[in-house]
DNA sequence: ACCTGAACACCGTTCAAGT
DNA sequence: ACCTGAACACCGTTCAAGT
């Protein structure tokens, strides 16, 4: 790569941040380049999709996220693991609003460049509910489509606004559908823990 | 309204319907104006918005689905009734590819054309709630948005092609979250029911 | 009353022409 | 190698001009 080049693309994503930050997911190509001093077709060539800019912007979080649940894999509890790991992701989505829906159609496509992000997330999330549910803990009844499905769902869900107050509470919801073995004892200590 | 305005006004809606139907709740508005051989500007009057001219096409829909609430209300047991509701605002939303998304930003925004439905569906919601909360069955630790909240998410996931199959397991999943109290009796009733 | 074409300010894609 | 302006085919909004 051309220092020039390379110029233009750090540039590119810094003001890509910024410009998401404050116009959300669907801020406009052609505003971000124009930001950037930069021709449109610059900002293409270096990012040919939305999916490829956004993947480069959140790459370095998406695998703080992923390591997140190795270390939850070993330092707790199954049962806690699971839901400290779901409570990691709605912060995540929380924070990049409007991200849930680019990944989750991503999801299925195999070309998409979040597909490598969300299928991290997705083997993440199934490990960590098959230990939960070799413990005895989790129902037996869903897999790591299930889990993943659910943390898509609630993501978008408290992307709108008027819904985002509820996270944790829906968040604690769930996590009782998920963990109905927890004896009542863990499932205080997670509460609690969830207003620390 | 005049006779040339009523002639324009339904074949903008039939032809609106065969649209979406093909490409989705997305579809151009000036695709449809031109399908329908009419000025994009005579649509746009008779639907300002894409928000009203789903609000026409659906409004009877939408009515069909409210009222089913009252029907499962007098004729179900509480925890049946709900567990049957979730069921039909499921078979709704996946019969509308697409309008989750646009039902619940309007849920937020009473200037939307769509807002009165969605208070409809989420006053119903509420209502048959209550009901089984009354009865004992459902947690008691959640209120009409939580419920609203959580049919929006699922019905938002299961727009996406790779997560429909899993609908009905999904629901099944939220179902125990929301009833923790039913007998497993009723559980076993409920998913014999599903299948049928 | 109602309809319409056209102008407007956008969007992302593509590519020939520049350095 | 890398960048860019311009042409292209779209989009929804608006409104003066028509019947």
């Amino acid at each position: 790569m051309r220092a020039d080049a390379k110029k233009n693309y750090s540039r590119l994503l810094a003001v890509a941040h910024d410009v998401v930050a404050k116009h959300g997911v669907d801020a406009s190509m052609r505003d971000i380049a124009r930001r950037a001093d930069v021709g449109l077709a610059t900002l293409l060539r270096h990012f040919p999709t939305r999916e490829a800019l956004f993947e480069a912007l959140l790459c370095t979080h998406l695998d703080k996220l992923t390591q997140k649940a190795n270390e939850l894999e070993t330092s707790n509890s199954p049962d806690e693991a699971l839901v400290s790991w779901f409570r990691e992701w709605m912060a995540f989505t929380q924070s990049h609003r409007g991200v849930v829906a680019l990944m989750a159609s991503a999801h299925a496509n195999a070309d998409s460049a979040l597909y490598a992000s969300c299928a991290a997330v997705h083997s993440a999330s199934a490990r960590l509910l098959l230990r939960a549910q070799a413990e005895g803990t989790a129902r037996t009844d869903m897999n790591g489509d299930d889990l993943f499905g659910l943390m898509a769902a609630l993501g978008w869900l408290v992307d709108l606004p008027s819904f985002a107050p509820r996270a944790d509470h829906l968040v604690h919801i769930i996590a009782d559908a998920i963990l109905p073995n927890r004896s009542s004892n863990d499932i205080e200590k997670q509460r609690a823990e969830s207003e620390r």
